[in-house]
DNA sequence: CACATATTTAGCCTGCTCGCTAAATTTCAC
DNA sequence: GTGAAATTTAGCGAGCAGGCTAAATATGTG
């Protein structure tokens, strides 16, 4: 009962589950998306005490998983949510939910 | 900051994303659930390849997020699923899907 | 009681996570 | 070109996560 799931998919829920698991990672994401889905990575470290380079890493574990994705706009960095990746999460829970057999 | 102050209690949340994070955990929750949400320690550590301490562990974290309980039956553990717990997974999620503007 | 069964607790070890500071990179403004 | 601004990359270190084995703890059985 465990293969429901195709294996490449399995790298997915992965990365996007690791990703959720820190507090920091899901502020960003909520921040992000309270504040319309886009801000710089300059305001996104501004929500934070942390030193600007832990902020950095913390972004590019959410990029890694599909969470975010960026554009470089001149010198500033404008980062995106991708809410369709958050939907992994939702399919995930949803066997939970259907009674089984 | 926060040197030596003993290990902050987790919130609902930070307990149930981390112990989500782990690919073991999390199949533990699939299969608890697709057995009709009840197992015994010995046939949930049979799923692994894992030495058994090391399943009695993460058992451990899924319990103390909330997301399983157990009865003692004789000598034996019961493990049940609570799925009420992954509301809250659900819950958070749907900060993304209602458009906030 | 003695022994088997079911499972956890204790303790060790390795590697990764996540914090930091310092340096590098890229771009804009004069 | 020089310098400031925005941001990342590099690299260090403490601590925690998660694997293991051995020992302890209950409970049922003869």
């Amino acid at each position: 009962m465990a293969k429901h799931e195709p294996k490449a998919r399995m790298d997915a829920y992965e990365a996007v589950f690791t990703a959720l698991a820190h507090p920091v990672r899901r502020r960003i994401l909520m921040t992000l998306n309270f504040k319309g889905g886009s801000m710089t990575a300059g305001t996104i470290a501004g929500i934070f005490a942390h030193a600007w380079p832990t902020t950095t890493r913390h972004i590019q574990v959410l990029e890694a998983a599909g969470l975010l994705y960026h554009v470089q706009e001149g010198r500033t960095r404008v980062y995106h949510i991708d809410r369709r990746r958050l939907q992994l999460v939702h399919d995930w829970l949803e066997w939970f939910s259907k009674d089984p057999h």
